[in-house]
RNA sequence: GCCAUCAUAGCUCAGUCGGUAGAGCGACGCUUUCGUAAAGCGUAGGUCUUCGGUUCAAGUCCGAAUGAUGGCCCCA
């Protein structure tokens, strides 16, 4: 006998052997047929796995999953990727299978395949897929001892898969399989029911991808596809991909002059062009004005610092592979430094050292004969290394943190004074990755809308609960409010690798909890992807049409007060450490502008749009009063301009139209005589009639200074990119 | 950083078999004076990304470098 327990919380026994199908068909036909999977204790099983299999307590937690469940749609992706590897098996000899994982809106499977498969062969794909589809042949889980599975992937052919076997799944005692008709492949499932069940697929794009991601590995060949349970839904996803062409930020940077990244400065570094650094700079001065009624206090810090600096924070050690290499003061020092890192990793060889002396020692630097000598690795480098710790070096600062760390040292700290907030835009430089640079998404120098908080450990639950407010305001003022926030937690069964006390982590995560509870913010705990050094919250918002973006983001920080040994002294008159928060609601200026680029597809709202109004005189005849009317509007703060070549209005109108001006102010003799405008909004084409100039300055200003967001149309897109952004603060 | 593809006027692109460069839009000039999405005519604008090679001859073929795009990896 088995107890489950069902979601409506009746529990009852069934025979050892019933499966979640069994179950379904007890409650019903249709519910059987709508039936996907089945949710037993949290995992996720096909709906035909005897039940008593399951691990975990009794009574079973056990739910129905059915082509409703936003859950059930991932078990069809992978099913179908099955359906895809044995589709091109069928089609090309000698197929090597590697892993077919869904994504976050689709899946993929990589191949090792003899010839290269291209754009062309996808309807061939495609049409295979559906005869297999319109066989219907069940998913057919079986389970072997690891040693027989191996024997039987070689049998196969499939070298990958015993490899996989041989290392990945070493612990394993054994393996499952599924199979259907002749294809049999290794995979832990679940799978759905039958083929039949997919309903509508297609391969998407292929790309190059390596065996377990690593370079080293032979390259593969990796199909992407996706699939939904209704054709309307694929077409939708379609649109979707269509509509995110449409909205490309850098196609739309490059028309509408926002921003411009040119070979000639540097890759990944990005040129605000005026009309983009008004956007920027409009948003700015709104969270400048905004901080400092929540307390913040400005300040400033320098591009460079030295890189001791950021040895003592851990950063340069940990993450120097991504950052640009040290400015040496000296000019030995980039080749004493190379020398250093050449012994370490014991790669030097004999002749070689002598050469990196004497030249060390043409740059002007004595010491390196003394290293030459030495006769110890541990004796070099110690006398490399203290030469090298003399010289100045600078790095381009890669975080914020450290230089407000050093304000905050810069005088000692009562209790009274905390928290202590200090914010900052600071531009930091990272070396990124070429081939993972992205027009303003990712780039090498980022201005972060950064900011630390200095606090009591009493004061944490308060002032965490403050910046969670700030993001959801700030959120809001550019109409971003559908998102839920990620609570990334440390790993309770591997304590070591984090750094703080026991009873701080466990008192900190439940605070962000019961504020994330109290706030009614939808979170979703994340255990074991905390960062080292403190829990942390990132806030994942929806654009308009559906995709997730990683944007803002909270984070507590054990670790620096500790490394550099920051102090209050409290009401006990004896000194304690604070905690601090990293804080970026944007996260960087740059990622956030090109995100709004594309969530308002270029048309931004009034008060962030860099040309507000145009004034479009009807003939030239009316320039003059065009004219009046823009150092009007200019005199109140609008960012205001007219056309004033000598083309027909109708020209006039569909430029300002093209170039997403909110507002156009038509004006000829009539308004002229009656003082007027007559307005056409941008939005549908509208003619809003004529206004008197008061009337419309009011009208403007009034939606200026509410920041009203009038057009996003929210989508009706479900599914979204699992977009992974940049985390900011540190 | 790795794999694949690509690079022609300010922008979008054409350029056949290797024979010395073309369009539309934009800019500029002249004409036009027009009321809610494109007036007409004309002019200027190019070391075909760079370097090297093959050839009588290279935008075109070959090699390398640089950059971009898509994907992998990474993302404090």
């Amino acid at each position: 006998m088995i107890q489950v327990q069902l979601p409506d919380g009746s529990v009852k026994d069934y025979a050892d052997g019933t499966t979640a199908f069994d179950i379904a068909k007890g409650i019903g036909e249709r519910l059987a047929k709508a039936t996907v999977a089945a949710e037993v204790n949290g995992t996720i099983i096909d709906v035909n796995r005897p039940l008593n299999e399951a691990p975990g307590e009794r009574p079973l937690q056990f739910k129905l999953l059915t082509e409703k469940d936003a859950k059930a749609i991932g078990v069809l992706r992978h099913s179908t990727a099955h359906l895809m590897a044995r589709a091109i098996m069928r089609l090309y000899e000698g197929v090597g299978l590697a892993f077919g994982p869904t994504t976050g809106n689709g899946f993929y499977y990589d191949f090792d395949l003899k010839t290269p498969i291209s754009v062309d062969d996808f309807p061939k794909i495609e049409a295979e897929m559906q005869k297999l589809v319109e066989l219907g042949e069940p998913f057919e889980r079986f389970q072997l001892d690891r040693d027989k599975a191996i024997e039987f992937c070689r049998d196969l052919k499939q070298d990958l898969k015993v490899e996989h076997m041989e290392t990945g799944l070493a612990a394993h005692e054994s393996v499952s399989f599924y199979r259907q008709g002749e294809f049999a492949d290794l995979c832990r499932g679940p799978h759905i029911p039958d083929a039949s069940r997919i309903k509508a697929f297609k391969v998407l794009s292929v790309a190059s991808a390596y065996w377990k991601g690593d370079a080293k590995n032979k390259p593969l060949q990796r199909v992407y596809g996706t699939a939904f349970f209704s054709k309307d839904d694929l077409k939708e996803y379609l649109d979707q991909v269509e509509e995110a062409k449409r909205r490309d930020h850098r196609v739309l940077g490059k028309q509408l002059n926002l921003f411009n990244i040119s070979n000639d400065v540097g890759q990944g570094l990005s040129l605000w062009l005026p009309k983009g650094a008004t956007v920027r700079a409009t948003l700015e001065d709104f969270i400048k004005k905004e901080l400092l009624l929540r307390g913040y206090t400005p300040v400033y810090s320098p591009h460079i610092g030295r890189v001791e600096m950021y040895e003592t924070s851990g950063h340069f050690p940990y993450y120097r592979d991504s950052q640009f290499s040290p400015i040496f003061g000296h000019d030995a020092g980039q080749l004493v430094d190379y020398w250093i890192r050449k012994i370490n990793d014991g790669k030097l060889q004999d002749c070689e050292e002598k050469q990196f002396a004497e030249t060390a020692k043409l740059m002007g630097c004595e010491v390196a004969g003394d290293a030459l000598r030495a006769s110890t690795k541990e004796d070099k480098t110690r006398i490399l290394h203290q030469w090298e710790r003399n010289q100045e070096r600078y790095l381009l600062k890669p975080m914020n943190c450290p230089h407000h760390v050093q304000m905050y040292k810069s005088q000692p700290r009562s209790y009274r004074e905390l928290p202590i907030k200090l914010a900052e835009f600071g531009t930091v430089y990272r070396h990124e990755h070429a081939g993972s640079l992205n027009g303003l998404l990712r780039v090498r120098g980022l201005t972060q809308d950064d900011a630390h908080l200095f606090c009591m450990p009493e004061q944490v639950e308060e002032e965490f609960k403050s910046t969670l407010e700030l993001v959801k305001f700030v959120l809001g003022s550019v109409g971003l409010d559908d998102y839920r926030v990620q609570l990334s937690l440390r790993d309770s069964k591997n304590k070591d690798k984090y750094v703080g006390s026991d009873a701080g982590w466990e008192s900190a995560e439940a605070t962000l909890r019961n504020v994330l509870e109290s706030m009614k913010l939808p979170f979703e705990a994340r255990e074991g992807e905390a960062a080292f050094y403190g829990p942390k919250t990132d806030f994942m918002v929806k654009d308009c049409i559906g995709r997730e973006w990683q944007l803002g983001t909270v984070q507590l920080d054990f670790n620096l007060p500790e490394r550099f040994d920051l102090e209050y002294i409290g009401p006990d008159n004896k000194p304690h450490r604070p905690v601090m928060i990293h804080r970026a609601p944007f996260g960087s200026m740059e990622r956030f502008v090109g995100m709004l680029i594309e969530h308002f597809a270029g048309a931004f709202p009034l008060w962030l749009a860099p040309e507000q109004l145009r004034v479009c005189p009807v003939t030239d005849n009316a320039n003059e009063y065009a004219k009046q009317v823009e150092a009007q509007f200019r005199a109140s703060g609008f960012r205001i301009n007219t056309d004033t070549r000598s083309t027909k209005v109708n020209a006039k109108i569909r430029d300002a139209q093209l170039d997403l001006i909110p507002y156009m102010l038509v004006v000829g003799p009539k308004d002229q005589e009656a003082g007027a405008v007559s307005i056409r909004d941008r939005i549908g084409g509208k003619d809003l009639g004529m206004l008197p100039l008061g009337e419309a300055l009011a009208m403007l200003q009034k939606e200026a200074t509410e920041r009203a967001v009038r057009q996003v149309v929210k989508s009706k897109f479900r599914s979204f990119d699992q977009d992974q952004g940049e985390m900011f603060a540190e």
